[in-house]
DNA sequence: CCACAAAAGATTGTATACAATTTTTCTGAA
DNA sequence: TTCAGAAAAATTGTATACAATCTTTTGTGG
């Protein structure tokens, strides 16, 4: 599998080309290519992409709903900052999303889905092993995102979509310098535990496990506020 | 409280025109006067509301994205058809979510917002006793989303909100002749249980309450023709 | 040099024009 | 009549023009 899949049945086929600007926006975040507060400019992305600001702003609007960008009327798009209350409840929801989503799992899947998680992990810590950790997280996400398309719940799928790509965005926001997200024994000991149809051992793993990704950050706001130095020293503006 | 109230808190304040649109097609989903496969043309509800078709754009895009209607490349918009296993799905979701939003109502609620919800019931009681079902079961799903919000998790509740829209199409889809969907008796005993502050209770009234409106619903499809300018015929003053 | 107001510039919000595609209507023949 | 196919109409997809608003720069007085 290349480097730049589908990334997870993102809805229907037969698509327009803001399909192709929402993946690689989507992506980039996935990657932590785009980290928050960014600004996502209409002008320059249609530029970017050769189309018109209509469909950007499709993009963007899109992207908003799922929470990864905030639009603020007349100041354009961000992607998305997160404080850590708000950070604290998308665990939380996750907790309760993939908890369920376990639990169908281990009846609803079957052995060529467990088959194509098992060579997501692979993948994965391969990639861990180049040291290309934005591949890795991304790897991961998908890892999740596929087990909850496999579990036999469209809708819970849908929600963990848009929870799987902010969490991109809050371990951007303030995990600590030291990035290794999502422990990738604990992944592979999961879909062992589904494989085996143990639902007790699959869910307590992975409540564990989400646990385990929430412990990895740090609440200190790590976002460069007002900067004290740009009051001191005028500093340049990029772009 | 009025007759249309905000129905929850939808998102920032201070939008623009399309804010006011949505508004009133997602109120007209709930009280279940849009009903599924409804053509939502795009000139006719620009004219219907007095904006342009990138006003209305805007509108269905939001709504397609939060499942309450399909859009096909193409093809337009209509208000979306749940097929019997999608629906399956989606009470599952829900039960899935609220039985975490309840666990996390009996530790967070506050008394006065525990009185509000009492209201709502009490509200609903005399819908139901006007005859008026339109009106009961929008409040009967506002209920449900204020108990969401006031659960102290802004993800779960914009789910849930986007889960208690598509539950009230799947009603106007499959429902039989009696319409009484969620027994009001239920929605009392439930916030006793969370007032009392006993988890296990109101979990187990929480389940029970959604199996029953799962247990209404008759997966014999039903279809129904459309009317279009007529239903927002009352809110708006241009035939 | 700083504060502050006004103008210039940049960016987003909305409407409209045109292109691409689908749906409907019309025509003719079996 | 009924069917196929083409023209016509209607509807959606995209780009662009202009308006509204915000941001930055500039100019002036203190």
């Amino acid at each position: 599998m290349g480097a730049s899949g589908p990334a997870v049945s993102t809805g229907k086929a037969q698509q327009g080309k803001d399909a192709n600007i929402y993946e690689q926006v989507f992506d980039a975040i996935l990657e932590q290519r785009l980290i928050p507060g960014t600004r996502l400019s209409e002008d320059k992305l249609g530029q970017l992409f050769g189309v018109s600001r209509t469909i950007v702003r499709t993009v963007l609007q899109r992207l908003a709903f799922e929470g990864v960008v905030e639009i603020q009327r007349h100041q354009g798009a961000i992607i998305a900052r997160t404080t850590a209350e708000q950070a604290r409840q998308v665990f939380a929801a996750r907790k309760a999303v993939e908890l369920e989503v376990v639990r169908n799992a281990c009846r609803h899947i079957s052995a060529v889905q467990l088959e194509h998680l098992h060579a997501l992990v692979w993948e994965e810590q391969e990639a861990r092993g180049q040291q290309d950790h934005g591949r890795a997280l991304r790897l991961s996400g998908e890892l999740h995102l596929y087990l909850a398309e496999y579990c036999g719940n469209e809708f819970l799928a849908g929600f963990l979509r848009s929870l799987v790509s902010r969490c991109s965005l809050i371990i951007a926001q303030y995990e600590a310098a030291d990035r290794h997200s999502c422990p990738p024994t604990e992944h592979g000991a999961i879909l062992e535990a589904i494989g085996a149809g143990d639902e007790a051992l699959a869910v307590k793993l992975m409540a564990a496990h989400i646990d385990h990704i929430e412990a990895k950050i740090d609440v200190r706001e790590k976002t460069a506020p007002p900067d004290l130095s740009a009051i001191f020293s005028k500093t340049n503006k990029e772009n």
